[in-house]
DNA sequence: ACGACTTTGTGAAGGGAGGCACAAAGTCGC
DNA sequence: GCGACTTTGTGCCTCCCTTCACAAAGTCGT
């Protein structure tokens, strides 16, 4: 279960992706004081068709009233508990290089809900450290951190070598939900998903694109 | 064009997204040594199955040998030619906050064959910092580089509320591809191409499969 | 030189996702 | 209270992606 997982009967994966996207514009359109909004705007914000947006929310139930729309504030609350946003998520970032800081600092996690709980790093040159006001931690304290917080997310943002190492520990202390931005193919358990971020799979696409685009300008000019 | 771009004829967008992860198994390959590999080893080790691996390796050509396998520098340099790597692709990051920082201090760039040719932020404070050795550079700038550079790829790691201005001032400029790491839908005129990267986004993926094994495991413990 | 074996490349089948279009359902004006 | 109007929820259709299975093709041993 590395990046498309089975969804038995419920939501299928392809609309779970999305719904983050519903959240973020509702978010924002409550934050404007707009308290009831058609699927044609919505979709609209989200970067997505109507009725692509309608499908997706059918499947967690009718939250709409026709000829009117939907209440954003309802919406928003029905989507983020499907996503199961009620409860907190602790989350620990392994790997404090450039990019492990980056993320520690940055605000988005804990303005959606993520509480970063701890920051760990397999060097112990580096462990005792503070970054953004936390102590870096060894990952000794990895079953600790799982059995006492509820640690229940971790971030790889270790250099490729290290990034399974890391995934190993993640997974014998408990952690079931891997966001992995080394470059690397994480083995896991059946139990146990994975998300994969790299920035240069992204970059190649984009190439791809770019390229692509070149050569169609070069035939029709 | 945000997301999907339709490939008229050739490539499957599908298979484009997985050949960077090709590419990234065969040069680890290479690396150790070895020349030849089977569907089956560089499926595993790109985490996909066989048969994927070969119908989108058969997308580009027949580079195998029948009874024997891939030839690993043979597949990378084709590979890398599909994708467009063979010309340079220079990068700029706009946004000089955490994230940029620390976008630009990432080596991951270099090492797959994308220059970061400038820094940028909007934010004059900013204009003129040292940033990973490069000196951060003002917005007015970008006409300048897409020009006498070859500017081809814009990197957004501005907040949110920025994103999209900056978006507009790299599409001004001439530039047709798009990272933005910003939680926003970007809006931008049909010949551009941008591709999203979203931490909490991939956050609320995990929870909900977090949440979701949780829930199999009450019913079945 | 030939046969057994291995592995690729691909035709066909199966499944899922997105788009279309419309019926159902509710609101608003009169 | 009723008809016109708006917007949701969904059945159906199409297309693309993935998987299966096998024939084609090449190698290696004898």
């Amino acid at each position: 279960m590395s990046t498309a997982a089975a969804t038995p009967r419920g939501v299928p994966d392809a609309s779970v992706a999305r719904l983050p996207g519903y959240l973020r514009a509702l978010t924002a359109l409550a934050a404007e004081g707009i308290g009831l909004v058609s699927s044609e705007e919505l979709a609209a914000a989200s970067g997505v068709s109507s009725a692509m947006l309608r499908k997706d929310l059918s499947h967690l139930g009718s939250y709409g009233v026709r000829g009117v729309g939907y209440d954003v504030e309802r919406l928003a609350s029905e989507i983020a508990a499907a996503l199961g946003l009620t409860q907190d998520w602790p989350v620990a970032i392994v790997g404090m290089g450039n990019l492990g800081r980056a993320l520690a600092a940055y605000r988005g996690f804990a303005e959606r809900g993520f509480r970063v709980i701890a920051l760990l790093d397999h060097d112990e040159r580096v462990v005792g450290d503070e970054v953004a006001g936390c102590p870096v931690l060894p990952m000794e304290d990895l079953p600790t951190l799982v059995a006492e917080q509820g640690l229940a997310i971790g971030v790889i943002a270790t250099p490729p070598e290290g990034a399974q190492a890391a995934c190993d520990r993640l997974v014998a202390a408990g952690v079931r939900s891997v966001l992995n931005f080394a470059a690397v193919v994480l083995a896991v358990p059946e139990h146990v998903t994975v998300r994969n971020v790299d920035l240069s799979t992204e970059l190649q696409i984009l190439a791809f694109h770019g390229q692509r685009s070149a050569v169609a300008e070069a035939v029709a000019p």
